[in-house]
DNA sequence: TAAATAGGCGCAACCGATTGCGCCAATAGG
DNA sequence: CCTATTGGCGCAATCGGTTGCGCCTATTTA
């Protein structure tokens, strides 16, 4: 209760100190010294004072928000993974003394981010999942708001932070050929998302001249459960998964046909999660740290804010975890 | 490009009144003509000009924000109900002028919680999932920040918006008994969630006399399994599953034992949602709308921000699936 | 020893809105 | 016809910070 409504003008008051001063202190911008300015840290911090934001933001022309937009619509399968990855834009955020607001975008609407962008609610926005001529990353780059994309996206002149996906995928794929598999098949999602163009390309690259076998679009089970018969009559000795998701139902269809992993055929996949926790063997995948990439997404929208140049493409680690699932 | 700065001030200007008359003419508060007012609003919707919600708040002592706090721990469970339920808090908001500032608690940790607090980034707060002897609705209540909790808390004298879980549980139940099930096992899971018991409870009050056994904290796949193990030696002839996720673990353990529903045994769950999409026969279960839970709940917190008295409980609707998983 | 420089701090304008108050003109009431 | 009342609008204070500028003192420099 104390702290109900504190401002400037009190400490300064009870310091006997002007405004001015009390701001410079708690900034450290300017000329002050240093007893003054302990002594003005150790009251607020005593205090619990905090400055008003909406003050600090009036004068500065800063809000200290940054927006988070993802998509509105259903997306069951990366839910997992915008949440580790918003865990890590809430940890950096704070550390700069920002908050995050959240809204959401369809396809053809974008009207929850023009409403924080016009109502000046944000200082600059993270893009979560793009399409191919995306409206939001139009309409951004047309207002000269800062802007990042996290993930993958096509378009050019675009600020983005992303796991480096071809390389990840070309090593576990070339890991899986010294292990000795000669016709790998690989079963993809929605060619619409970039990123499965990304792991497709790492696929092949990684497998070079060897014999394979792509299904793509397998959307849903029926898809997933052709593609896996496509893929045995192919001959294929290992399955490789673009998602968890996707692995679960291939998991699901070979227990069906009673085929066994790793001795009938090899399967992995090209990303980890939860959802390949269960099964034994455990299955050989390649693991990426969703929040460490939020954090460094938006590390790098700060640094836009603030002015600061940076790389068009950054680019994040992986891990490939060698499990039973291909011995 | 065309409103970068424009404020109050360039309007007023342009249309040659005051600050004072463009200010009243957009909230429609004090006494202006309807010539000028309309002379005003047709301006600024025709330059798109949008007041600065920095200066607004700063002048009201408002944000115009309300926080959404979730806990940041994994819990891919209830992932898609919060997500849906977070786009019906974000339209009601954005419907009063609002947006959504999002951010993360741990069981012990409510940093986040006040940062965005003693910020004062915030008019009020809802509160995601909840515990016993919470401590965030401690220190809510003790600061007297305005908040709701959505989902079910124990907690007295705090404003909640859920699904009746009790009735919602009774009913499904009771059409089960009515289509003679006799013998019907509940596998439940974490006993820590208040929800668990509510379901618990409908599901007593539907069975009344007749024969069950429940079988609780039921959080893996393995405990489940023993579950399901118990029930078919209890003789069971319909399982009621708490959630979709012990569901979806019950329907493959039963596959593995090679038991056919609804003939050897009837399924059903209380709660629906998309992992229950895929099995044949479709499985009977307790649908919510998350989504609208959201919507309420923001609207109830936008009445207690703005004064006004509201119910300790509201209650929302469910809709009961009969599918073939109990024919 | 005088002049230049640097350090420490306060004054007041400013950010962009809201709102109490007062002024003036038009209308209503006696 | 003169005085209340009311409607329409502007002035200026206010919200709680930041920051350019200027003043005074203490230290360097010539």
């Amino acid at each position: 209760m104390d702290n109900e409504k504190t401002t400037i003008d009190d400490v300064a008051k009870a310091l006997g100190l002007s405004k001015s001063t009390v701001s410079r202190s708690i900034s450290g911008k300017g000329r002050i010294s240093t007893e003054t300015r302990q002594k003005v840290l150790d009251y607020i911090e005593e205090r619990n004072y905090r400055p008003n934001p909406l003050a600090k933001g009036l004068s500065e022309s800063k809000t200290y928000n940054v927006g988070w937009v993802i998509p509105g619509d259903d997306h069951l399968t990366s839910l997992y993974f915008y949440q580790r990855c918003l865990q890590g834009v809430i940890n950096a955020a704070a550390k700069a003394d920002y908050d995050v607001l959240i809204t959401t975008i369809g396809k053809d609407d974008i009207s929850g981010l023009k409403r924080i962008t016009e109502n000046h609610k944000v200082d600059g926005v993270i893009l979560g999942r793009t399409l191919r001529k995306d409206k939001a990353i139009r309409y951004l780059k047309e207002k000269g708001i800062p802007f990042v994309v996290v993930g993958s996206t096509e378009e050019k002149g675009v600020i983005q932070v992303d796991n480096d996906h071809v390389a990840a995928c070309r090593e576990l794929t070339s890991i899986l050929k010294m292990k000795g598999v000669k016709r790998a098949s690989f079963i993809g999602g929605d060619t619409g998302q970039v990123v499965t163009g990304s792991r497709l390309q790492g696929f092949q690259e990684g497998m070079e001249d060897a014999r394979t076998q792509i299904c793509l679009d397998c959307v849903n089970k029926d898809r997933v459960d052709r593609a896996v018969e496509e893929a045995v009559a192919f001959g294929t000795d290992c399955i490789v998964c673009e998602d968890d998701r996707i692995c679960q139902m291939v998991m699901e269809k070979l227990k069906e046909m009673e085929l066994e992993v790793p001795t009938d055929l090899k399967v992995a996949s090209f990303y980890d999660s939860k959802l390949l926790g269960n099964y034994k063997p455990q299955i050989t995948a390649l693991k990426y740290d969703p929040t460490e990439l939020g954090k460094k997404t938006c590390e790098t929208l700060m640094a836009v804010i603030n002015g600061k140049k940076v790389e068009n493409r950054q680019m994040l680690g992986y891990e490939v975890l060698l499990k039973g699932s291909t011995q």
